[in-house]
DNA sequence: AACTTGACGTGAC
DNA sequence: AGTCACGCCAAGT
């Protein structure tokens, strides 16, 4: 884990754990929080994906329940996240959600 | 320096 | 399943 910093290195930490996201999995911003130390709150992790770069796999992150979250904000942008996603292999739901049930990374803890 | 705003999450209806 | 209120706290105004 690591630890917690401000400004550009917050952003950068960001970044650094969003990019260790494998192709075809995704992520929760509220998993993203959890893993700096201390956690950071899963408002701001979206707040600061909305500056990702473009070597960031902003796509790979979504809503705990499998909501592509900036449709609210941008739909074209949701769009392509759709697209991005489904080129990965990832499967969506009858209801337009991630299926989060087995496409959810979780790299620090086993299923149950 | 006070106030508002989020690519969120959870619990209560 | 869909609101709604509220907590979170860095940044912008």
């Amino acid at each position: 884990m690591l630890r917690r910093q401000y400004g550009e290195h917050l952003m950068a930490e960001v970044y650094h754990l969003v990019r260790q996201v494998p192709t075809g999995k995704v992520v929760s911003y509220g998993q993203v929080g959890e893993w700096m130390v201390p956690p950071l709150p899963a408002l701001l992790v979206g707040k600061i994906m909305y500056h990702a770069p473009e070597e960031v796999p902003w796509w790979r992150v979504v809503g705990k329940a499998g909501d592509l979250l900036i449709a609210k904000r941008d739909p074209r942008l949701a769009a392509l996240q759709r697209q991005l996603l489904q080129q990965e292999g990832v499967r969506f739901r009858e209801d337009g959600r991630v299926d989060m049930a087995s496409c959810r990374w979780q790299p620090f803890e086993e299923e149950r």
